[in-house]
RNA sequence: GGCCGGGUGGCGAAGUGGUCCAACGCAGAGGUCUGCAAAACCUUCAUUCGUGGGUUCAAAUCCCACCCCGGCCUCCA
């Protein structure tokens, strides 16, 4: 089987193939920098993450491209509200982003450019426009001619006389037709600008991501990703801009992740989302849960499906996490030391096992990322290796089981899951309760007890430390514990 | 109004014509183990897949109608 996706340009999946063989560019697009983020933005860059990984596990030489708005109104209003200048706003937010990304265990995409430092390309792109007569300059501002674009609706399924008859589009009698954007928005007094061939000014938002786009992967590349609403207008215009100035097919094949719902308490949900205020952020999470939780969280759901979010559900993506470093952790009992992750060899799998936890995962993931399937194989994985433990250590049980343990951290490697130290899940302190040393000194206490048989004292002990999360499981020469708060 | 995604056990969530297909996880129940626990293992937990019709030898899976949830059509991941 081959890795197929669900291209939203022709809504159906179809089997990916490279434009160059062993080769995928790859554009996401990013956040604009004017706050924190929240689940839904974990979801796309959690999403593509996977998408990436797996594309590389499957050999290919990937070229990940995710871009910063740096420049908008939202970030403008922000700046001055909070009386700094946009730079300063939106590099706190990005640092930010790339904080959270790295607690989510996101990968560092390839390249990561800003809109501020394209403005080259930018104006570029849109004076090719305007050559082309695609585009057109009126009261300082530029916009491009909708109805210049014979394709234009293509992506979304939009019909450009339906869209205007029920247009909710600002009159702006600089346009041509309501439908058209802005490609060069003039200056405003006290707002950021830069030299322009049509005046100062700023670039509008779309036109970003068609220039660097075209400036990173090409003026033809494969697979281009985002959140579900930014298939109109923000993707339609993309095309607009890009095939119009090039006269090439852009992109081939669109992603679109679906949204993270919230839930209210009266278990009414509505897409999170910064204007609704409602959302949660990923830092405010992580306070409480392993950014590793919140991934299993997402990836248990299919991308493309909308999902609930809700603080119950992590905690049950908490316990099942539990379950696989609790696999993981009975192995290197047994085995002393953990195998290394190596990277899995499809064809021997294929070969050796061809109904094994490898195909399985692997056939799971090529079918339009199946991540929720994919997770089941490790589950199971994770049943045979506890299966495996308790059956004694002989050489040969050995052999399987560090197989096992070598296959699930493989293949957890895909999803960015099960590659942390066991001890690490579940030692993870979320408000700053006991210390690891306070509690390690109460364990020696009652196993002081214990040795005495004055199971009273140990009994109660063990109490006091269920009482602050703290879970003990004492086997034949030594006691482990964890924190479940 | 146009377009799109979704409605599967107590909860989350796969499955999209027939093969242990109703996976997997959480929660629950019983058992084994244990000083007591915990973990783990074993067993158990939807004759049923939003509703009503239809097609078929066979449907959660296809067709029609309807209901409900969410979204896009303006900035939004």
């Amino acid at each position: 089987m081959t890795l197929s996706l669900y291209n939203s340009l022709g809504r159906q999946k179809q089997p990916f193939v490279p434009r160059v063989p062993g080769q995928v560019g790859i554009y996401v697009c990013g956040i604009t920098a004017y706050d924190f983020c929240h689940i839904g933005h974990a979801r796309v860059m959690v999403s593509f993450d996977v998408l990436v990984r797996h594309l590389r596990a499957s050999g290919l030489k990937v070229t990940h491209v995710c871009n910063f708005t740096d420049i908008d109104d939202k970030i403008i209003r922000r700046a001055i509200q909070e009386g700094i200048s946009i730079e300063a706003l939106s590099s706190r937010f990005i640092d930010a982003f790339d904080t959270d990304m790295a607690a989510l265990g996101v990968t560092p995409p390839d390249i990561q450019p800003k809109a501020t430092e394209h403005l080259p390309e930018m104006r570029a792109m849109i004076q090719t426009l305007i050559d082309k007569g695609l585009a057109y300059e009126s009261g300082g501002d530029v916009f491009y001619a909708v109805d210049r674009f014979p394709a234009y609706g293509l992506l979304s399924g939009k019909h450009l006389d339906e869209l205007e008859s029920g247009a909710r589009v600002d009159v702006d009698s600089r346009k041509r037709n309501p439908l058209d954007f802005v490609l060069w928005k003039g200056a405003k007094p006290d707002e950021p600008q830069w030299p322009s061939p049509w005046g100062a000014g700023r670039p509008g938002w779309h036109i970003e991501c068609s220039a660097m786009g075209v400036k990173y992967l090409g003026e033809s590349f494969d697979l281009h990703g985002g959140g579900r609403d930014l298939i109109f207008p923000h993707h339609e215009n993309e095309i607009a801009q890009t095939q119009g100035a090039t006269g090439k097919p852009w992109v081939t094949c669109w992603l679109h992740n679906g949204f993270v719902n919230a839930v209210d308490d009266a278990g009414n949900r509505e897409k999170m989302s910064k204007s609704l205020d409602n959302f949660r952020t990923i830092r405010e999470l992580l306070t409480a849960w392993r950014g590793e939780t919140i991934r299993l969280f997402l990836l248990n759901s299919h991308y493309r499906a909308p999902m609930d979010f809700s603080l119950e559900l992590l905690d049950g993506a908490r316990a099942g996490l539990g379950r696989l470093y609790g696999a993981l952790r009975a192995a290197e009992g047994i085995l002393g030391t953990l195998p290394e992750a190596y990277p899995v060899d499809w064809e021997h799998e294929r070969q050796e096992y061809p109904q094994g936890p490898g195909v399985r995962f692997r056939d799971a993931m090529d079918d339009d990322l199946n991540t929720p399937q994919a997770i089941a194989v490790l589950f199971e994985l994770a049943k045979g290796i506890n299966r495996l433990v308790s059956e004694g250590d002989s050489p040969s049980q050995r052999q399987e089981l560090t197989r096992h343990v070598a296959l699930l951290r493989g293949l957890g490697g895909i999803l960015g899951l099960c590659g942390e130290v066991p001890e690490v899940h579940f030692r993870f302190n979320p408000e700053g309760g006991w210390s690891d040393a306070e509690v390690e000194a109460l364990i020696a206490q009652r196993n002081e007890a214990r040795r005495n048989r004055d199971f009273q004292t140990a009994d109660r002990i063990r109490e006091e430390l269920t009482q602050a999360g703290i879970v003990l499981e004492d086997s034949r020469d030594h006691t482990i514990w964890r924190r479940e708060a």
